[in-house]
Formats: structure tokens, C-alpha cells, sequence
DNA sequence: CAAAACCATCAATAAAATTGATGAAAACCT
DNA sequence: AGGTTTTCATCAATTTTATTGATGGTTTTG
């Protein structure tokens, strides 16, 4: 009956988001008379509707929009707050949500938080894998404290984030046991187009670096044969150990595979200059420019950067 | 024993002023126990304490003073939106979303709309000018608080909305200085079919009342001259008086004119009762059948029955 | 050293939120 | 159309939570 209360709030908003009485309910884990009552409460203590009751749908109000934005604003302070406060339990207790994309999260991060749940085994570290896109919305929306991407940062998410460098891997040509290039030293860039090529797909960061690289070697990449197109380095990988052709891969994700002699890291040759040439790729740490970061999140940083 | 809570950041923050239990528990009305409970509830719920307690005194912890600036901003952000909403109830600002047909919208609604900002000079009106159709599928989607039409409803909207009429006028023959009848003292009806008309187009209101009227007086439409077909009032009361013909037309558009006698209302005399007709027309006020109706909707109501 | 001030604790009570059951209205489906 | 389902509102009963009044222990004050 007494005006706004936070559990009001947080029922509100997941009734505002399902624009559904019953699916927000269970959302929440109560049953809907819980959430009609609460609604009510809201609506009775300021003598207004908050949603259009049409028929069986729901809709929200003027009002209902007005409180929508405010009520999310609150909650996320109150959570924040919260976090806030039990940071300062000497980080006994916490929670790090990280974003990374794919190889890094695979084969590059796992060494670190392992490194970081050992120094704070109370903290809960949570890792969602995804393409550098979803990584750089999801860090400008706060729904990870610290993004790890390996390509370029996504344009309209740019003046939100703050990025730093904080370690790299190399493409390197590989080609199974099978392939003719198996037993080569090297390979100039002029022989690249003589294989097959098993690519990644277009937006992929693997395959965008690639063709940057092939370009800075006055090799037109639209001449490379492509016998086949995969979403995952793992496919790129196995199928290169078939013989079905040469690819650009992460160094990280085939270093097993080169220490077993399964497959082989052709150099590749500049015969103007007769000098190894390199594909270097850095990794980019993400964070939101202004908003509040966690003491976790902070030293988490601290330990990515001191590598 | 869970969590923040609003009431508990207000006694938090009553505590944190006057760093005094039972003082903070006489000016929130509250008894010391009531105080000492909610403060142990946050501090137990982070497993760290808020305050100091130094014998009988009390002073902020780190911790509490993170809590005081977070709380003091928390709440002040609920007594904003608490505000809002009871402002939006409150009338002192909101938003009035109207549409009407031309016109009304042009030559009835503006003085209504005058009165009510006068009154409620915080709410912002918002009028949209279109046809009845759109009018009518507009009050019916939600779009318009309030619908104002001068013809029929739409029959496919007309189970969700709910009308009422709320003023009227009247369509008056008229003619330019140059034209025959401006000398007249009546015209009867079967003169009509004597001059050229100029016509609105056939969807319109005015066009489908002044059709009807005809009808009603014996008088076959189709037998009327027609020398121009326009879609909007403006340019049919210039070309009138350019002379150009003869137009059934919103007494309310041509006020001026009459008075400057730059054209005249012919009266139109039934010959056999020599009495003498009039076209008289309603203006409908449309709303949702089921939609929650803002206060702010209400009170225009309220005002455009009144008059 | 006694008195007063102050916070913590506790059992009892008052207030609230939540539930499960039920009802009424609208939408959906033949 | 008519029967079925979905969905939100309502209500009495229950559980949970907040508050109270009384009390005890500790510290400061005079």
C-alpha cells in the first residue's frame, strides 16, 4: 500500500519487459498475484495507471515509461551498491564478468583467470564467449566489466570504450602432412595461390587480418582457390590435418598440433627481400569509459597487463 | 536479513547524520530497536560493518561512508521519480496527445485548447491534424488520447471506441460578390442545380453531410453542376470568392468572410413549407472503449462538454 | 562511584507480502 | 457461433518480516 519499495520496482520492471503478468512471475520465482498486488500497490500509491489492461494484453502507460527508465536506474545503482559494498569484504566475495571473443577466451584467457582464481578463489568469474561484436555492445552496456577482443573495436561502441593492448598472437600458414608444402622450408608470396585454402568466414577477426596481411604482400587475396569456408578455428584445424589444404590460424590454436609434427608452420618468404615474413595480431582489452569499475575488475586488469 | 531495502537506506542514512541510534529512531518515528535491526540487516547482509561502535559513540566506516553517498543518491533518485509520477497524476505536467479532423482542428479546437493551457499551462498538447479515417484507426490504436471527428466513425474501428458529441455547426451555401445569388434574399431548392458548385473531395465530412442534405430536400446531387473538386476548405471558400461558384461550407470557416461580406451565406427556402433549411452537423469526441484514460485526458473531456 | 546515556537482545505483536483457489473477461480455435 | 484456453483480479489463509516494549550490559559523565 506505501509507495515504492525496490522488490515493487523489480517486479514493475519485469512486468514492463514480458508486458506479461504470469511469464514476469515466474521470472521472479513468485506467483502472479504477488506481481498483480505489487503492480497495484504502484498504482494505487500515486493514483495512476501503470499499464493498459486490454482485454488479455498488457501495454504500458505514459506513466508505466516514465517509471520503466527511472526504475532501471535505480535497481542498477542499488546493484552496484551492492557489489560496491561486498568488494570491500577484502574481496572474499565477488563476481567478474568477463566477454571475450573466440580464440582469446579458448586459448588465451583460461591461463589467466586460472592464474586470477588462484589469487581470489572467492570471486566468481563469469566468461561468456562470443563474436567481437557482441563482446563490444555487451561492454558498452555493462553487461560485462572487461571485454577481450582480438579484432577491431566496433564503431558505434567506440567513443564508449576505452581499449589497451594487452598481448597478441601470430597467423601462422599451416598445411598437413599430406600437403606438398609439408616438406618445404619456406614458400614465397607468389606461390600462395598453388593450394587450396580453407578460410574463416568473412567477419571473422582471423580472416580480416589475414587478408590485411596478403594485401601488405601484394598478394590479391581474391586469387587464393578457397576450397572451403568454416566458422571455427577448431574445423579449420582438423581439416587442415586431413590434407585439404593450407589456412591462416592462430599460432595458439595449433601449438599442440606442431609440437606432434601433425601439421607444420610454413614460413613465408619475401623473395624481393628474402626476409620471414610475420602476420602479428594484438588483443584489445575493453572497458566502458565512465562507468564505475569494481575493485575485481580493477585488479583482474592489473593482472592481464602485467603478463 | 536480506539485502538493501529502501526503508532500511533511510534509517541507514538517518543513523549516518546524526551518528546516533536513538536520535535517528525519534525523527523517522521509529523506536531504537527498529533502527539497531535494520542497520545489523545491512551490515549482515555484506558481512561488514556500517559503524563504528566506540563505546556509546558511533562513527562511519569506510564502508558506511561508501553507503551514505550511494544511499543519499539511491533515494534522492526514488523522491524524483516519486515526484514525477505523482506530477504526471498531479496534472502539473504530462502530455495530451489529441486528432482531429481539419475542421475542428482548424476552427473550433484552437480555443478549446487555449483554455486548457491556460489551466494546465505544464501539459504539453499535442494535436494531429488528418482525416476521419485516420483519426478514428488513430483513437482506436492508442495513438490519440482523444479523437475529434466531424463525420461518421470508421464502422471497422467503431466496436473499440466510444462517442459523444460535443458541439456542432452548421454548412452554409455561399457565394462570392459576382455571383447571382449574392443579391438574393433565399434560393429555393430546386435552384440549385442553377449554378456551378465547388465541391470537397467525396471522402470528406463536409462533402458527405451536404450530400445527404441534398437528398433529404428531394434534390438529386448528381444534377449539381460541378465546376472544381478540392480537398481542403481554405481553397474552397477563395475560389468562392472569386466568383467561381456556389460551395456548402462550415459556417465556421467563412465567419470572417461574412462579416467583411466578401461573400454571402444564402438562405435556402423550402418552397412548398417556405421555411428555411438548415444543414447542421455534429462534432464527435472519440475515445478506447478500454484503454486506461489519463486524468489529463479526462479533464479535456471534462472541458470540451462544458462549453 | 552513582547516575545517565546508549546500543544490543529478546519475546510478543503488528504489519506485510505471498500463496493457492477461484472468478470473470477476452482471445483463440475450431 | 460456441466451447476452450489464456490471463489478470480478487479473496481468505498463511507465512514472513518489521516493530515494539522491556531489559541488560557497557561506557561516559558529573
Amino acid at each position: 500500500m506505501s509507495g515504492i519499495t525496490l522488490d515493487r520496482l523489480q517486479i514493475f520492471l519485469a512486468v514492463a519487459e514480458y508486458l506479461h503478468f504470469t511469464r514476469a512471475a515466474e521470472s521472479l520465482y513468485l506467483t502472479q498475484p504477488a506481481v498483480s498486488a505489487a503492480i497495484q500497490s504502484l498504482e494505487d500509491s500515486y493514483g495512476l495507471r501503470l499499464f493498459h489492461r486490454i482485454g488479455r494484453r498488457v501495454e504500458l502507460t505514459d506513466a508505466g515509461r516514465l517509471l520503466q527508465a527511472e526504475a532501471r536506474d535505480i535497481l542498477d545503482r542499488v546493484a552496484l551498491t551492492e557489489r560496491g559494498l561486498r568488494e570491500l569484504n577484502e574481496m572474499q566475495r565477488g563476481e567478474l564478468h568477463l566477454g571475450s571473443s573466440l580464440t582469446i577466451g579458448n586459448y588465451w584467457l583460461p591461463r589467466k583467470i586460472g592464474e586470477f582464481k588462484r589469487r581470489h578463489p572467492g570471486i566468481v568469474v563469469n566468461c561468456t564467449l562470443a563474436n567481437t561484436e557482441e563482446i563490444c555492445t555487451g561492454t558498452a552496456t555493462g553487461a560485462f566489466d572487461l571485454g577481450l577482443i582480438e579484432g577491431e573495436v566496433l564503431p558505434s561502441t567506440q567513443r564508449h570504450l576505452e581499449k589497451a593492448i594487452v598481448g597478441g598472437d601470430r597467423l601462422v600458414i599451416v598445411v598437413g602432412p599430406s600437403h606438398p608444402w609439408f616438406e618445404l622450408p619456406f614458400v614465397e608470396t607468389h606461390q600462395l595461390a598453388e593450394t587450396a585454402w580453407l578460410m574463416r568466414e568473412p567477419g571473422s577477426g582471423t580472416q580480416q587480418r589475414f587478408e590485411e596481411a596478403l594485401l601488405s604482400w601484394q598478394v590479391d587475396p581474391s586469387i587464393l582457390p578457397i576450397a572451403l569456408v568454416l566458422t571455427t578455428g577448431e574445423m579449420v584445424k582438423v581439416l587442415v590435418e586431413e590434407g585439404v589444404g593450407a589456412a591462416a590460424i592462430s599460432e595458439l590454436i595449433v601449438e599442440k598440433e606442431l609440437q606432434l609434427r601433425t601439421m607444420r608452420a610454413v614460413p613465408i618468404i619475401d623473395p624481393e627481400q628474402s626476409s620471414v615474413l610475420e602476420i602479428r595480431r594484438p588483443f584489445l582489452k575493453l572497458r566502458h569509459r565512465q562507468r564505475f569499475q569494481t575493485k575485481i575488475s580493477r585488479v583482474f586488469e592489473q593482472l592481464l597487463v602485467s603478463y
